[in-house]
DNA sequence: CTTGGCACTCGTCTGACCGGAGTGCCAGCA
DNA sequence: TGCTGGCACTCCGGTCAGACGAGTGCCAAG
């Protein structure tokens, strides 16, 4: 059905309407990429593309365009991720480097994202659930308040305040803190539950309701509401797609607000061992239809700290994006995986 | 010069304008507001006020618009800021009341005012500087490096950890942790260098050089760097005045992602006992220059937290968004004194 | 000082027209 | 069977002229 050829014309398509935003014709498209044979042939072959659905005509007398099955099939089939330059790792990762502490490397590495590829970057925070412990400590701020700082691998600092539900001596908390410290120590938050699971029993009677109590509300702010954040930048870049999102810029700078929406992005698909694409309408997001997303986790297999990644309109440049985030993605990991 | 009447032609324009985006003629204004005089009349008044510079003409055969000196008389002589009705001020109290922690607070106010002014929200955390230190934690995480984690009145958690030029056993720490301790509580970090100036006399001799260059680093990242936080929401709002900011949306954008940007919108003016309003070209920051920005500071009188506000085309509703911003900003104030 | 009248300006809308890019199809050729 | 050149057709985009109308500026009169 479709032989090589008319995936070559595919390609053609995809990547010069990419560069210039207008439909391609046969003519130009035959010449300009030395496919040896006539525009008519170039227009049969056109002819079964779109019988296929890979393009379309905005109306008769125009050149064709990809539509989203079309990108799908050219990022799956016909283009490979691009590595960057030399000079680009270098200067991505001497970027990274002067980071000063975890809020920096993020901010920089949206900074980093959207400028490599001009589109809008999203960076998530390395999720808490999935980092662990390297310092877990408890400040007494009022008898019946306690604030938890916790301070994982990756960097992150997270703050707490507890409402307790009795008043606690001094000597309760440095007793709370040791057992905790010490069962929480290296341990990932997933895992926390396990880990303080035979608490109660071993600790001193007399502090055991409290100690149940406190370890209750410590695991519900800490593991099952898990504080994700997200970093946005680069919105200007959108203004430069207009033309491609006619009236539909607003959707979509209302869909980047909802950190819920980011989420979902980053949240489906962070895997490190590869970049994702969704393409137009396979966004599960209303409001992203109209946009392609590359994403890609970072951090150590199976156990990603996050993801990031870019979005942009479908027509947008794969292979290069698609090489900037598996490159940011790997010095950040690299990076936190060393911090 | 200017009499009564033009000024009420001019407010005219401005309220006209602002609702219909369209240049207002003549005729229209003269029966719509029942001024009690013939159009010609008013033709007179605008040709007046076109020579004093407060209106113009996109061209000749085309209705007056206001110009940023026009709105400013409008602002400063012709409105009055507009109270909220009671229902909108028992909406934000309720919205706000519900937030959790401050991150939540702030997260609120921004949704809350780009709701009801319908324009580009700005809010600014508590300024460090400013607020007063309710409680100052210091962990050993190790014998070179200390984290610090400060909690203001306001409820800001902020946290640094600092590499020390020397180590610490865990009784310096100690001393440290109550000698800055019983100092700095309750002071605010403006007043920390004094509050901390007799502290190496004061100590005994054995820690004093390490103490004194703990303390310089703790001065430098907490009073000399203080971290201001800036949050931004709505932008999608912008993209309902394209026809305003006809290419101009973009640097706009631009502009509202630097962070430096809105620190000096807001830190030029962040009084809480007015509203302040800039037009246009009034502006310092170039790529604001098209908009408007209505800002107000949070607080106490004469040591505001922080300032908050909008920022959306000249062609605003000024004595509405005054209105929400104010409203806004008080119950942002008053939220956070009692907290 | 206000008013009605009037000529004038100028932007916008409409419809007609044209050129060009591009297509689809067909018949011929390897 | 598949490629090619040719050709008629479609339709978009730009340009141009003309009509319309909103709005102005100015003037003379009340």
């Amino acid at each position: 059905m479709l032989d090589d050829r008319k995936l070559e014309v595919l390609r053609a398509i995809v990547e010069d309407f990419v560069s210039t935003t207008e439909p391609v014709g046969s003519k130009a498209l035959a010449q300009r990429h030395g496919l040896g044979v006539s525009p008519a042939t170039v227009r049969n072959d056109m002819a079964a593309l779109e019988d296929e659905g890979f393009i379309t005509h905005p109306h008769t007398s125009a050149g064709r365009i990809p539509t989203d099955k079309g990108y799908r099939l050219f990022v799956d089939k016909l283009s490979s991720v691009k590595p960057l330059s030399p000079a680009e790792k270098r200067a991505i990762q001497s970027f990274l480097e002067g980071a000063v502490d975890l809020d920096d490397v993020v901010r920089r590495s949206v900074r980093l994202l959207s400028q490599l590829t001009r589109q809008v970057a999203v960076v998530q925070y390395p999720s808490l659930s999935r980092s662990s412990v390297r310092h877990l400590e408890i400040v007494h701020l009022a008898p019946n308040r306690l604030l938890l700082v916790l301070i994982t691998d990756t960097g992150r600092v997270e703050q707490r305040v507890l409402e307790l539900p009795a008043t606690l001596s001094d000597d309760d908390v440095a007793a709370l803190r040791s057992a905790f410290g010490s069962r929480l120590h290296g341990a990932r938050l997933v895992d926390a539950p396990a880990a303080l699971a035979d608490l109660p029993d071993s600790a001193p009677t007399a502090i055991r309701p409290v100690l149940t109590s406190v370890m209750t509300v410590v695991l519900e702010t800490l593991v099952d509401q898990p504080e994700e954040r997200i970093v946005l930048g680069g919105t200007a870049h959108l203004t430069r797609h207009l033309t491609d999102f006619p009236q539909t810029l607003r959707p979509v700078l209302e869909a980047l607000e909802e950190q819920v929406v980011l989420l979902k992005l980053l949240g489906e698909v962070n895997d490190p061992s590869a970049v994702h694409v969704k393409i137009g309408e396979e966004n599960n997001v209303e409001g992203l239809r109209s946009t392609s997303v590359v994403t890609m986790g970072y951090g150590p297999d199976g156990s990603p700290y996050g993801g990031l990644g870019v979005v942009g309109p479908t027509r947008m440049d794969y292979a290069g994006n698609m090489g900037s985030v598996r490159a940011v993605a790997r010095y950040v990991g690299e990076l936190l995986a060393g911090a």
